[in-house]
DNA sequence: CGCTGCGACGTTACTCTATATCGCATATCG
DNA sequence: CGATATGCGATATAGAGTAACGTCGCAGCG
């Protein structure tokens, strides 16, 4: 596990940036320049990044950008399943499971959960069969039809938990 | 309103005010006046009910009320295990599961998991045991040390699914 | 060529959610 | 009595998200 954001040299981004830009034109979406450059501010990112900090370095590049810019280009990127949200922390990660993913069949939507370190802040994306398995189990066994579920769990990583 | 599947009239509500109380006391808390106004407020609001939303029900009885005073109040029943947040809505709702918690010998920040219908706004809490094992299962063989976690399923809830 | 529909993006202006402070009152204890 | 803790009123600000409208560029078409 190469610690949760730590990963993605400069080079490794811009090679995801391109696979990622090939799997959305082969959905018949485009990776424009916005979406790619927000894309990788996200991967380069050592942590799940929120809206407006995110914002804040698109203006770097793009003055004029306002929320909706970001918020727009995040929309995509999430469809897209480069991108998922991190509900307890109101932020955005890319997605680091895509291969396992292609591997199960499981198409951009996939069920993801999210291990949060609430010491280093660092996010691992882990996609555990079992546990999805056993949420839609209990949401049927309520009478309940699950469509999309949102599993995050706070606690320490390795790193943090040897310390102690 | 009593769609929310698991509704309480007023004399429940009331009831369970007074249970409130007691088992705050029990653990040398103390439900003020104005913590009870807003867990009055949350638990006869037929959905998870925004801080906003609560803060304006809140001024009808108390018209100095800001923000921070629902949020304090907020905090604390939260910490007492009376409430619980829906992170996908930011939305609070009563704790539903208490006596099941009880049972278990859970203290007051149990593991729970919320069924939130994306058509009626309903919203269940369930505590199903195989779901959290199978979650901290998960984060533990990732070399994580769970502290609390969050399930939440988006679907149609068993009146809604029958419409399909 | 001009017209039209559409998707991406710019721009403004808001609403909603949450927290940071400051300060005051009371309560409790040595 | 002073000292500390809790509850709470009040103002201000940060952060998250959306609505609404306008503009530009491009594809398809008469
Ligand atoms: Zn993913
Ligand atoms: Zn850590
Ligand atoms: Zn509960
Ligand atoms: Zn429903």
């Amino acid at each position: 596990m190469a610690e949760a954001g730590i990963m993605a040299g400069t080079q490794s981004v811009e090679a995801t940036l391109d696979e990622a830009a090939a799997a959305c034109a082969a959905r018949g979406a485009q990776l424009t320049d916005l979406r790619r450059q927000v894309l990788r501010l996200i991967l380069a990112a050592p942590h799940p990044i929120g809206a407006y900090a995110l914002l804040d370095q698109l203006r770097a590049e793009r003055p004029g950008a306002a929320p909706p810019t970001v918020y727009r280009a995040l929309d995509f990127l999430r469809q897209q399943g480069l991108v998922h949200r991190v509900e307890r922390l109101n932020a955005f990660v890319g997605c680091t499971g895509a291969e396992a993913h292609h591997a199960c069949g499981h198409g951009h939507d996939h069920p993801h959960q999210f291990l949060i370190c609430s010491v280093c802040g660092a996010t691992a994306e882990v996609c555990d069969s079992r546990v999805s398995e056993a949420v839609a189990s209990a949401a049927r066994a309520a009478g309940f039809r699950p469509v999309r579920m949102t599993v995050e769990v706070e606690g320490r990583c390795a790193a943090c938990a040897e310390v102690t």
